[in-house]
DNA sequence: ATGTCCCGGGTTTTT
DNA sequence: CCCGGGACAT
């Protein structure tokens, strides 16, 4: 008797009342079921809200929100709900909008923490020595202040990395510490003991050139909280209604900051689920979600846990995985779809034939969903690691599938958008030494070494920002003349361009800027694959701003609240992070790489303990409650990490799984499919290994007796491109220049139907499909 | 001031 | 294996 896993056992199905409500409801209130009904209309007091996955608590989140207005408990103004990210924030926004109409336009206080807590801060900065219009740094800014620092002290940057550094301060923010409240042993950690003072420098260069990082944000407004009665007391008055969002990812500085602002009238309400907690590495701790009932005693706890989204056997092979974990608060998901179809599990030989299978299910399905406009949005390939979306891209663009990947550099963490950024930093405002750093010589302006450190030097004698320095030091001789006259010419454009900013709006200012400073000249020059991409950014910056008033809101929206959400319009099959995933549904799944050493990653195996081994298993559970009708499951049996191929073992997770929710796709007795992999006596993997030829079936056999297969990679391309035997374009030629958007450009070398072989000026000959070039 | 080699390091990343 | 950063050379 296998165990019984509570999932999707009709048995334990709650008594409750049609979810269909009665005439005399509120639109908002109809179609949501008996909790989510509670979880809106239990208005005053705590409330915690348990939201398993697929169960729909965005419903009931934005329901509630709706309720509070159109009910008049509270003004938009008077209600603060908080969220993680923008997606979130914007979605929440947009599907109230839809309930109660244009009352939301006035919701100010409805976004990211960050976005929120910056709001705030910037009326209150001058109480933490920041003036209102301060920087938002980045990551980059920060990394290159800290290198500054900590060469300043001394310190060998080898053996105490910037990154590191950068690391711990982080996790003290986000652990709500100031420089002073860093205990001694916490500071042993980097440096032999001079972490905290290191940290305590940080802040204070931070100050001086007015800006600060987005742990600061809450970290500021907390410390004000704390120490100014009278604001925190206007805050509690203003907001009637707290609501967040994915509470079980709020790290301490962040539930400290709710913790004060609800102590006031006590009604705040938390969504959350603990079995989803997968940034615990991010300062997350789930103990906030665990403690709520203490925290607020008397609080009202609300379980969502009827499943909307996926079939029975994709519910119950994740409840039984996650059952697994211990320290749970617990909920019973259930659903009323059937049990479709089983959890798919796929074993293969390697890597390429793991991206190789997948390809061909994706062309099954696209094949098979003919009346469809676009069966591979449904889809999606989620993995561990980013570095295993390289097999798939690669096995993609060789059968000409179209796939897009989510994740790697948001917008505003492109080069040239922060290049382009800074520029605009610093015209409206000169202080920002880090701006004035980064661009000064971005494009190559022949200022070097020497002339920055004789700049450094004068502005820290005489304690004036690198701008004021260097409008000084071009009247000297200190610089070489030629340097001299570099600088002198970047000073007064920059002058130049500040006048402008009175009389010109932003987006032309920005033109302009670019255009004089040569910006858009140097990637105009430069002839590598991305420099056209990165041309577009920078159009694309300009005509963003053209939302916004004044330059100032733009460069906040920008640090804030930019990403470049493509959003799922074309027919792409989506690869990407699990953690990117997260709040993510697709019909149809892949959860490729699933082995010891890669999920659960390795380090999660080396370090950490129970505890990261455990949120390993929440991802793993994030996972499979992405999908909606079909997960397929694949390890594989060797990969090669590092250049170096390894042997792997399937992932405990898969043991874990319930075996009635699983079906095993097509073992070694299918022999054909596992064997018909790239393949080939000189490919072996594992030629080198001893008695590698123990434990294989016959199929391995009759392989490598009949050798066939010699050419296999090329063989399987042709094969399997699902648009093989299609026509070519006819406006593609033999030696035409093209361009692709992995490879760059190249000339056509051989036309094949659809597919081209191109010989690329950077990577060299490679096999695509036509439809993926454009003519350069 | 800018180009070339070598070495180390290589989960996840809402803001 | 493949990337970026720092140390060197020119």
């Amino acid at each position: 008797m296998p165990p019984a896993f509570p999932s999707c056992s009709r048995v334990t199905l709650p008594d409750l009342p049609p979810p269909v409500p009665g005439p005399a409801d509120p639109t908002y209130l109809s179609g949501l079921n008996a909790p989510q009904r509670a979880a809106v209309l239990t208005t005053d007091g705590p409330v915690l809200v348990l939201a398993g996955a697929g169960t729909g608590k965005t419903a009931a989140l934005t329901a509630r929100l709706a309720h509070l207005i159109a009910t008049g408990r509270a003004r938009p103004g008077e209600i603060l709900a908080v969220t993680f990210t923008n997606k979130a924030a914007r979605e929440m926004r947009e599907r109230t909008g839809r309930m109660i109409g244009a009352a939301v336009e006035g919701m100010p206080w409805l976004g990211t923490f960050h976005a929120i807590a910056a709001r705030m801060l910037r009326r209150h900065a001058e109480l933490v020595g920041l003036q209102s219009n301060f920087t938002i740094l980045d990551t980059d800014d920060q990394l290159r202040l800290l290198k500054q620092l900590i060469v300043a002290e001394g310190i060998d940057e080898k053996r105490w990395p910037a990154r590191q550094l950068a690391g711990l301060i982080d996790r003290w923010k986000n652990g709500g510490l100031t420089p002073a409240d860093v205990g001694p042993g916490e500071a042993e950690a980097y440096a032999g003991g001079k972490g905290a003072a290191l940290y305590a420098l940080y802040q204070q260069r931070l100050a001086a050139v007015n800006g600060c990082d987005f742990g600061d944000l809450l970290l500021h407004m907390l410390t004000i909280l704390k120490t100014h009665r009278d604001v925190l007391e206007s805050y509690q008055r203003r907001f009637a209604y707290i609501m967040v969002d994915e509470y079980q990812d709020t790290n301490a500085s962040q539930y400290l900051w709710l913790r004060l602002l609800a102590q006031g009238r006590r009604n705040i309400c938390c969504v959350g689920d603990d079995d989803q907690s997968i940034y615990s590495w991010r300062g997350a701790e789930v103990a906030n979600i665990l403690r709520f009932e203490r925290d607020f005693p008397g609080a009202e706890i609300i379980r969502l846990e009827q499943n909307y989204r996926s079939t029975g056997h994709i519910l119950g092979a994740a409840s039984g995985l996650i059952a697994a974990n211990s320290g749970r608060l617990g909920k019973t998901l259930w659903t009323a779809a059937d049990g479709g179809e089983k959890v798919r599990m796929l074993g293969v030989w390697d890597g390429p034939e793991e991206a190789r299978r997948v390809g061909e299910m994706i062309e099954d399905h696209r094949r098979a969903a003919s009346d469809r406009a676009m069966p591979l949005a449904d889809c999606a390939i989620l993995v561990r690691a980013q570095f295993q979306t390289r097999e798939f891209e690669d096995r993609f663009i060789a059968i000409g599938l179209p796939y897009r990947i989510v994740g790697g550099l948001r917008f505003y963490e492109r080069q040239e958008i922060r290049d382009a950024l800074a520029y605009l930093r610093l015209v409206s405002q000169p202080a920002d030494d880090l701006a004035f750093e980064r661009i000064v010589n971005t494009p190559k302006r022949g200022l070097g070494d020497k002339a920055m450190a004789r700049l450094h030097a004068l502005a820290r004698a005489e304690g004036v920002p690198l701008m004021v320095a260097a409008a000084r030091i071009i009247d000297s001789d200190e610089l070489t003349p030629q340097a001299r006259r570099a600088l002198t010419g970047f000073v007064g454009a920059v002058a130049r361009w500040r006048d402008l900013a009175t009389g010109l709006d932003h987006p032309d200012l920005a033109r302009q800027i670019l255009d004089e400073s040569g910006y858009t000249a140097m990637w105009q020059a430069e002839k590598s694959a991305d420099a056209a991409g990165r041309l577009e950014n920078l159009s694309e910056l300009v005509r963003a701003m053209e939302e916004y008033d004044t330059l100032g809101a733009f460069l906040e929206h920008v640090s804030l609240v930019m990403d470049n959400d493509d959003g799922r319009s074309a027919d792409q099959v989506t690869l990407m992070t699990i953690h990117a995933a997260k709040g993510l549904e697709f019909d149809t799944l892949f959860l490729p790489g699933w082995e010891e050493g890669v999920f659960p990653s390795q380090r999660a195996l080396d370090e950490g303990g129970t505890a990261s081994l455990e949120e390993e298993r929440r991802l793993a559970y994030v996972a499979i409650t992405r999908a909606r009708r079909q997960a397929t499951i694949l390890h594989a049996a060797n990969r090669r990490i590092y250049g170096q191929w390894t042997s792997a073992i399937p992932s405990r997770f898969i043991g874990e799984l319930p075996a009635e929710h699983v079906v095993a796709e097509d073992s070694l007795a299918g022999g054909a499919s596992l064997w018909r992999a790239a393949w080939s006596p000189h490919e072996d993997p594992f030629a080198h290994v001893a008695g590698r030829e123990t434990g294989r079936g016959p199929g391995w056999r009759r392989a490598a007796v009949s050798g066939v297969q010699p050419q296999p990679r090329l063989v399987e391309a042709r094969a399997s491109a699902v648009s093989l035997g299609q026509p070519g374009r006819s406006d593609l030629t033999v030696g035409q220049r093209v361009f692709h958007q992995k490879f760059g450009y190249g000339a056509i070398a051989v036309i094949e139907g659809n597919k081209l072989e191109i010989d690329f000026e950077q990577s060299g000959r490679k096999r695509v499909i036509d439809s993926f070039v454009t003519p350069a």
